[in-house]
DNA sequence: TGCCATAGTATACAAAAGGATACCTAGAGG
DNA sequence: CCTCTAGGTATCCTTTTGTATACTATGGCA
């Protein structure tokens, strides 16, 4: 039948505790050096940092190009493809937005914590 | 500004390994009691329908109605606010099945783990 | 009296994700 | 020859998620 649901493929390359700011990012400068992003995002760790990328990159969703220099310099960019990725990151976004005014509107603007 | 990303406010609703499959299911069959769930989701325990459920009601994104009977019978629905999200998951879905697809061009159609 | 059913909780545990910290490389500048 | 730099690894530890298993409540039925 095939009508199996795949929006867990779609989660799994957003998931993860940075994927979205460090997109985000890539998606606003274009293209950014690891250093760079480790500065737009602060308490990010190297590891972190560079995990999330590695699994960005594993699925055709940024560009690693690494310039043989010393001290060395790697840089980020999405990908043709990647870019494919933006009317879904803006429905995910406008509907986020809508959600934080619905749960205001059900549990009150005072509640910043989630009950999650 | 407020143009702060708000993708992750989408994300955490699905989140959670088992609430894509929780949501198609309730969507498919429109009702469903806890015990049809278990059986339509077969290795769930639960333990984590219950907390999966719980999260996805606290969302408001499903409904939770108790019959007040001995054995109890409980039935869970999406709600009106939850259909919403309907053209959301479709996008997921289908950008899900393109990616599969753009991945097995790149890697290979014999590739079926995930070097994640 | 004892057993069945449903929709859970409680407890303990295993696995995965994330974080802190130290270390590496090699050339340029002092 | 010492130190600085950028972009990482390696190792160990903590927190979060998920799993397994046992237990509970209540009324109807034999």
């Amino acid at each position: 039948m095939s009508h199996e649901c795949k929006v867990e493929t779609a989660l799994d390359i957003l998931v993860g505790k940075w994927k979205p700011v460090i997109l985000f990012n890539i998606f606003q400068h274009g293209t950014l050096r690891f250093s760079e992003l480790q500065r737009l995002i602060p308490n990010i760790t190297k590891k972190m940092l560079t995990t999330q990328l590695r699994e960005l990159e594993y699925h055709d969703i940024i560009n690693r190009k690494v310039y043989p220099q010393v001290p060395p310099k790697v840089e980020y960019s999405i990908t043709d493809y990647g870019k494919g990725l933006t009317p879904l990151l803006e429905s995910m976004h406008e509907w986020g937005l809508s959600h934080i005014a619905h749960l205001d509107k059900i549990y009150g603007e005072n509640n910043t914590e989630k009950s999650n």
